[in-house]
DNA sequence: TATGCAGGCGCAAGTATTTGCATTAACCGG
DNA sequence: CCGGTTAATGCAAATACTTGCGCCTGCATA
């Protein structure tokens, strides 16, 4: 699963400089089981290098999600990043009650991004839901 | 359109207290064009009662949505609220550029729903968009 | 390998929204 | 109409996230 070289790469390419914070980020954020909080990124990132700053934190994450190698979720309103899996594309459907989160297939959105590019003419970004 | 006094009613029948400064935010909501700020809300509010608080605006602006008289909408990253139109609910499509919000109307959420209740089995929640 | 500079970093201040707490006032019953 | 209770308000502080700014550094080039 070479997803973190993918992502490395992704990020060369994109034409961003590689510092030392952000592989440490994107080495956080690939490790994690599941999709992580800002805060528990900036307290594993700062326990490898005390000089992390949560700003980093949230620039670094908001840059990677802008060339795609990470996702960004809202959750119980924070905000939550991920390793974009690129064959699996996936929205989540968070439960009111314990705040769980299960993924829905994107199979589901094409019917209806198809409906709204037919009766309006225009493009949706249905990536926040 | 008496969106107003059955507003109003519909707060009375929900078993809040019904305040000056609540009916002031209602009047207001209802008076807008479309969906305000809540800093458009509050200056308006405070105008009327100089000691209006920005976080009773807050409160009573969150409290109207959950009785359901306003409805809450997440325009350029920040809070919106507008009068819910009783016959109409409709979902915004707000453009990147220009930040023009266009209405969409739920038919062809219908559709969808109807999907995920068939595959999942459980109710989805489609206001927040 | 040395150098220039645009882009990135740390820090501190700013923004939008929420929350804790003591005081005030809506509204029910007498 | 009066008082008691309890929710709502005003104020200030907290939270989550963003931004301005001066210094630093990755990296392309010589």
């Amino acid at each position: 699963m070479p997803t973190y070289e993918q992502s490395l790469q992704a990020l060369r390419e994109s034409g961003h400089r590689m510092t030392p914070q952000r592989l440490l980020v994107l080495g956080i954020v690939a490790e994690g089981v599941s999709h992580m909080g800002v805060d528990e990124v900036y307290r594993q990132a700062r326990a490898a290098y005390p000089y992390m700053d949560l700003a980093t934190v949230y620039r670094t994450l908001r840059l990677f999600k802008q060339v795609g190698v990470v996702t960004e979720l809202d959750i119980g309103d924070r905000l939550h990043y991920e390793l974009t899996d690129p064959g699996e594309k996936h929205h989540h459907m968070v439960c009111r009650v314990c705040h769980g989160a299960f993924n829905l297939s994107p199979h589901y959105l094409e019917e209806f991004r198809n409906t709204l590019v037919g009766e309006f003419g225009f493009e949706p970004d249905l990536e926040h839901f």
